[in-house]
DNA sequence: TCGAGCGGACACAGATTGGTTACAATCAAG
DNA sequence: CTTGATTGTAACCAATCTGTGTCCGCTCGA
């Protein structure tokens, strides 16, 4: 019915009556919204929020079932930016659909938080840019990266191969010097001593570790 | 019991039976937010937004009559940020109240200005005019919806293939030039130099960035 | 102490990417 | 229907980036 309702209103809709299809379809097409049924068969609708949020960056409104406050309350904690109750009535979902699309509110920024700090190394996500103490670096491409992947799993050692599969997209072939090179010209740019690294040590054998203050 | 409640999770609140008497104490003192029963006497919920929305520039919630579709697409169009159904079920208002606040957004922006300003460039959706420097800048239908599209996302790194699909409605193949091309043309127009631009970036692999000043 | 292995770094070259021009298609106004 | 502006496609070019190959120095274990 309010696929239907929102049809009518000049929406593009798309159904899925299962949540692992939703979540499968949310990452292989592109939506301007997305309404989600708490109830849904395969992966509840808090599961679907959970991991579906990271890469989805417009509204989640959330159908919760009537009156149940423990929903709505984890709804907003997994990063749904709004939840109504069950049962819809259709024009009060239109007007808050159109308040979060004009609007362009998603919780994702608050959520995917698009600022990440480490000691004195700031890192924008959002703008794709970094300050290092308090002085602005300029990174290309491929060192932004790096450097946000790193600083994203600071204080822990990360496997140089988990570092060439993620950031690459490639299989390994183990015998790469490519994030070696990276993470040299990042180090320089961030005025890292290599012998004596401050932020980005090396870990022999396995790969690196983003320092993270105590 | 809402005041209670509220007042009981560390909220100071400050009640009003009279609508007229809230539009006064908004006015006088100040407050992070406003929630407002539709039903008061003096002044209804409505009056009160509409009065009180361009002062105040906190989130506004509005406590409908239980179902009442019409109340709450009406509340939206004056300015409210949110709505809720009455019975008012406490941790919901206050899971609400939360985001509105952290989140910090309004519609106040919307309803007083409808110009879209970054740094020196003043963009009037209304008219769509466009000012930079102060001196008039004549642009294109195509051009224009991208400056404004840039200059709505000021300060963060839009993909091309985000651009693309918004503007053009289509979608996006991978191999496209079009979008550069309005680029290319647009920044020449604002008089921005491609190879050290001020105003529209470009972020290598990305998209690109409309610079926001500090 | 010596040797093997690992990581750092330089230079180069291929690849990728974005800017731009020219032209064709499309659209809009008269 | 004609004409001029607008907009996208194709093509080309230039700049930048990024990885491979390579060499060197350091570290660790024997």
């Amino acid at each position: 019915m309010v696929s239907d309702f929102l049809n009518e209103q000049g929406f593009r809709v798309t159904k899925e009556a299962d949540g692992q299809a939703a979540i499968d379809k949310i990452g292989r097409e592109t939506f301007d919204a997305v309404v989600l049924d708490i109830g849904l068969p395969g992966a509840d609708g808090f599961e679907v929020c959970r991991t579906v949020r990271p890469k989805f960056s417009g509204p989640i409104i959330v159908l919760t079932a009537r009156g149940e406050e423990i929903d709505e309350v984890i709804a907003l904690e997994v990063g749904a930016d709004d939840f109504m109750a069950k049962p819809v009535r259709p024009r009060a979902l239109l007007a808050r659909l159109k308040v979060h699309l004009r609007r362009g509110d998603t919780a994702i920024s608050e959520m995917v938080s698009d600022a990440v700090v480490v000691g004195d190394l700031r890192i924008d996500e959002k703008s794709r840019s970094v300050l290092a103490a308090g002085r602005n670096v300029e990174l290309t491409t491929a060192e932004f990266d790096l450097l946000l992947y790193l600083a994203k799993r600071a204080g822990k050692v990360v496997e140089r191969k988990s570092v060439y599969v993620d950031l690459l997209e490639l299989p390994y072939d183990g015998l790469d010097r490519s994030i070696d090179l990276r993470v040299s010209r990042l180090r320089r740019k961030l005025g890292d001593d290599p012998t004596q690294p401050t932020r980005i040590k090396s870990v022999r054998g396995v790969g690196y570790l983003m320092a993270k203050p105590s």
